[in-house]
DNA sequence: TGACCTTTGAAGAGA
DNA sequence: TCTCTTCAAAGGTCA
């Protein structure tokens, strides 16, 4: 049987020098796709098979059948993403056939299956056999909806989850649970980087003289028969009674505990402020505002409807600023640069509405990112533009009849034969 | 997975 | 100077 750690590495992407390796940023959005690609479990539910490596597979992992590579000079951004999916898609078909390949081996080296499935005689046989494995005339199949990837069922074979097919979390290495909290692949350790890094960005508060008597505490307090299954915000209720309780020269020592913190953590980040701390994360801002009572802050026209004028203010009434939200610092700030924005763009794509009734809405007109316009596109049926669009025309080979020729131009050389 | 609950004290912002 | 708001910790609960 293979050796532990023997794997096959068909598609996995490698940087040729690790120095050189991805910023934080970029780091952050695969580390993004990674978990969400990891986070689909393998289709059959099964544990994925360990592939094996030998000197037959590694004869078959060069000359699979569908290895192309074609430049995308020429084609448009959209038709260059498409280009880069089908590529993409292209390499996981090339892993599956691998896996399969490789799952047919280790069937055939496994005393329960060798019967069944004995030793390839050849590269050839091994081949076709991995093809009649894939082969979809090969009976009831589980996993990869049935499709290329999906094994016949009650077979050995178990294809490779998502993560696995791309090369990721490694065929070798990711394969079998880890036992310890060491990062099993380097990009577990690239992920595990990426949380550290964004704690280190975080400086928390030094604690005060009621949250030290808190940790010394809540312990003792959970150990009491009466409070052992109380909830933590009941547990802090008590702690502030028992707190308020206590003789200043009692709560003493802890003052001087949070004196000593708060010294240390200045020296340790002498430019650091607690306003630094405050709501800079979105869902913090965002538990911030919810603060404020149901249509607290919004402006008449909001808060009570148009049809119950009635209950405005006189300055809503007068298209002017709303008594109620007061119109502060902030939000005139906002305004000014809502308007700079506006004003920077051209007065065609987004114009900011600058009368009073328009000021009324709650929601001012917003310009979609490009994401959202990539979106649309891509909802958007015979759109040429769209990567799905674009992909078709590609595999298709043929140009979109409503595409002018001389917009397509002769891209047969670009395709496989 | 993250908000919420609950406490006190420190810090910052704004009036 | 005063008032108001936020955040620091904990861990169960809930969406």
């Amino acid at each position: 049987m293979a050796e532990e750690g023997d794997e096959i590495k068909v598609f996995r992407v490698q940087h040729e020098d690790e120095s050189d390796a991805p910023s934080l940023a970029d780091d952050k959005k695969d580390v993004a796709l990674e978990e969400e690609m990891e986070s689909k479990p393998c289709i059959d539910g099964g544990s994925a098979f360990h592939a094996p490596s030998t000197p037959l597979l590694s004869s078959m992992a060069s000359p699979l059948p569908f290895n192309f590579n074609f430049s995308p000079a020429g084609f448009t951004p959209f038709q260059q993403l498409a280009l880069q999916n089908w590529q993409m898609n292209q390499a996981v078909t090339n892993q599956v056939i691998a896996n399969a390949a490789a799952n047919v081996y280790a069937a055939a080296l496994s005393p329960v299956f060798a019967s069944l499935a004995p030793m390839p005689a050849s590269p050839l046989d091994l081949f076709s056999r991995t093809m009649a494995a894939l082969s979809p005339l090969a009976g009831p199949r589980v996993g990869m909806m049935g499709g290329m990837g999906s094994v016949p069922l009650g077979s050995p074979f178990r294809p490779f989850t998502p993560m696995q097919l791309m090369g990721y979390g490694g065929v070798g290495g990711g394969m079998t649970p880890s036992t310890s909290n060491a990062p099993s692949t380097p990009n577990a350790a690239r992920r595990k980087r990426v949380k550290e890094e964004d704690k280190e960005e975080h400086i928390k508060k030094p604690k005060n003289a009621y949250f030290w008597f808190m940790d010394e505490n809540r312990k003792v307090l959970m150990n009491e028969e009466e409070w052992k299954d109380k909830q933590s915000a009941d547990l802090n209720k008590e702690l502030g009674k028992r707190w308020h309780d206590m003789k200043d020269e009692e709560k003493k020592p802890y003052f001087e505990m949070a004196a000593k913190d708060k010294e240390d953590h200045a020296k340790k980040y002498p430019n650091w402020s607690a306003r630094e701390n405050y709501a800079n994360s979105a869902k913090k801002k965002k538990k911030r505002d919810r603060t404020t009572e149901p249509g607290e802050g919004k402006k008449c026209r909001a808060r009570f409807g148009v049809d119950s004028q009635e209950k405005w203010c006189k300055h809503c009434i007068r298209k002017k600023k709303c008594l109620y939200t007061g119109g502060g610092e902030e939000d005139e700030k906002e305004e000014r640069e809502e308007e700079e924005r506006a004003s920077s763009h051209s007065h065609s794509t987004h114009q900011r509405a600058t009368d009073s009734e328009s000021d009324l809405d709650d929601e001012p007109t917003t310009i979609p990112s490009d994401e959202e316009l990539k979106l649309t596109m891509e909802l958007t049926p015979l759109n040429p533009l769209t990567p799905s669009f674009a992909l078709n025309s590609l595999l298709l080979r043929s140009p979109p009849k409503h595409l002018r020729s001389e917009e397509w131009g002769d891209r047969s050389d670009s395709f496989p034969s």
